[in-house]
DNA sequence: GCGTCTATTGCAACGACTTGCAATAACAGG
DNA sequence: CCTGTTATTGCAAGTCGTTGCAATAGACGC
């Protein structure tokens, strides 16, 4: 299989970086990383299955989700999980940042860097664990319907 | 179906508040609630389905989780999530806490009602956010894991 | 005790992943 | 370019839950 020009950014690299480490870059691993490459912030692990079937109708979940276990050893994502306890992948280092969701209303929305610092540090006060705070939806309930409530 | 005179503490009621609410007290649910009275602390849903069928081998595991649906209504019991994302059951109000789990050595453990309330307190300073800290299963690296990595 | 109303159950199919295994195909070396 | 090694793939089966629907059976009123 040949190299892979034709990729933006950090992706460009993948086929090198996964023959340093003995791994193979076949022709499924490039389908999962072009759609990688068009998508910045979220995305369901079903969701991106869906897309490389779309690419290429031959895609098996299987090796999606395989593939995407690589890609996390290589940092180029990392999965994290929704409020209902379903995968979710964040593509390319973006900021730290968190998810919140209101059980009460069904919102969910973001919070910023510094937030999410705020929170690390609070915990790691305690026992000194880092808490990878993008990685799970915190659930609870947002100020309206704690008010409401 | 009869009372449920033999159960303990907070299930004897049940009965009587499914009643009230227009809901009814069958034996499906009677021995999920005959499972959940013998069990403190956490739960998954598989397990707790387990345990339900080794009670009454014909139980169906929809109707469990059904069942825990409508409990949670009952505030009898909350559903979490663990590191995975699976679900976890929190049997009978237990203190406010946290579950930590670090993704590199594999440990998980608790964190008790202070910190859990400090870390919540963080959040709620942002914009009111009432975090239910229970629910999710916080991931990241334990002082050890961070200290070698 | 009987009948009605409708909440629940059981079942089957589906959705999101995960895992074991034999067959295939990258890739390094000659 | 061919060859051997072994990482990957495809497939099938399995786990954990969820959902739609027709049949069943609680609970209340008479």
């Amino acid at each position: 299989m040949d190299a892979n020009e034709s990729l933006p950014a950090p992706w460009d690299t993948v086929g090198e970086r996964l023959r340093a480490r003995g791994l193979r870059w076949t022709p499924q691993r490039r389908t999962v990383i072009e759609v990688l490459a068009e998508t910045d912030g979220h995305v369901s692990g079903a969701e991106l299955v869906e897309r490389c079937r779309a690419r290429d109708a031959s895609t098996i979940p299987s090796t999606v989700y395989r593939t995407l276990d690589v890609l996390e050893d290589l940092d180029l994502v990392r999965h994290g999980h929704g409020a209902d306890g379903r995968e979710e992948f964040h593509v390319r280092p973006v900021d730290e940042h968190g998810h919140l969701h209101c059980a009460e209303c069904g919102r969910s929305w973001e919070i910023g860097t510094e937030r999410a610092v705020a929170v690390a540090s609070t915990l790691r006060a305690g026992d000194g664990f880092e808490i990878d705070i993008g990685h799970v939806t915190l659930v609870g309930r947002c100020r309206e319907c704690a008010a409401a409530g």
